[in-house]
DNA sequence: TAGGCCATCTGGTCCT
DNA sequence: AGGACCAGATGGCCTA
């Protein structure tokens, strides 16, 4: 497996004698610096003028020395340009890619919540719920549904109500009425949480749900007309989940 | 036009 | 190290 790009290109820069990130040090030509400018700015370097040639003093005085310098200088210019732009790239095509995964996976998401909202009843204005309400909906119903197979069960002794309102794969694995005053935060305020005798509408308009409108639920309301749901579960039916 | 919902991008964090 | 997950930001679309 080859050395991650990070250190290939760290490795380059190490044979620089300038660590600092200022670019410019290492450029001598329009060309590069031309090239670089786009680069630096996006990647949070700085990039300040082109630094312009050393003047002429001393050992570089020497016929061709200064030649050479410069030239050397060039090179690493252009090395270090080449390597920030395959760091910036890189970089570009790992994000992409997790952008990809990202949309994926809500895609993924977005799919189940389709499946959920197939099997949950519809309304009769076939209004789609949003992804809140699907949630906050399947909630209320899988209680529901656990309500009434508990009456049934009651009202059916020496029989297995469940096993004549559901086939045994249905059968859900229930936590119970919903209550979650654990979660206030995500489920509301928490004030229809408790055995109550106003609750909060968690569907009655589906696609404008009211976050503070409490209302006293009855057989009437389209909520309640879960499909193979007794009658008189409507009139024990307790608290549904209140929108916040 | 404001507000709600949604898709997408993005950077951070956690997990394998 | 790379992928999964998450939450914030942003912009588009729709509706009251």
């Amino acid at each position: 497996m080859p050395a991650p790009l990070e250190t290939c290109i760290s490795d380059l820069d190490c044979s620089s004698s300038n660590s600092s990130s200022d670019l410019s040090s290492f450029l001598t030509d329009e060309e590069d610096c031309a090239r670089l400018q786009p680069l630096a700015s996006t990647s949070g370097l700085s990039m300040p003028a082109r630094r312009s040639a050393p003047a002429l003093s001393g050992a570089s005085n020497v016929p061709g020395a200064q030649d050479e310098e410069q030239e050397r200088r060039r090179r690493r210019g252009r090395a270090r340009v080449r390597s920030e732009a395959l760091l910036h790239s890189l970089r570009r095509s790992r994000r992409v890619k997790a952008n990809d995964r990202e949309r994926n996976r809500m895609h993924n998401l977005n799919a189940a919540l389709d499946a959920l909202r197939s099997v949950l009843p519809s309304f009769p204005d076939d209004t789609k719920l949003t992804k809140i309400e699907t949630l906050r909906f399947a909630y209320n119903y899988i209680w529901a549904l656990a309500e009434t197979l508990r009456l049934a069960d009651q009202g059916l002794p020496g029989s297995s109500a469940r096993e004549r309102l559901l086939p045994p794969q249905c059968v859900p694995c229930l936590p119970g009425p919903p209550s979650p005053a654990s979660d206030t935060e995500s489920w509301g305020s928490g004030a229809a949480a408790s055995p109550c005798a106003t609750v909060a509408s968690p569907l009655s308009n589906p696609s404008s749900p009211s976050a503070s409108e409490d209302f006293t639920y009855g057989p009437g309301d389209p909520l309640f007309s879960f499909p193979g749901l007794p009658k008189d579960l409507l009139h024990t039916t307790p608290c549904f989940i209140p929108y916040h």
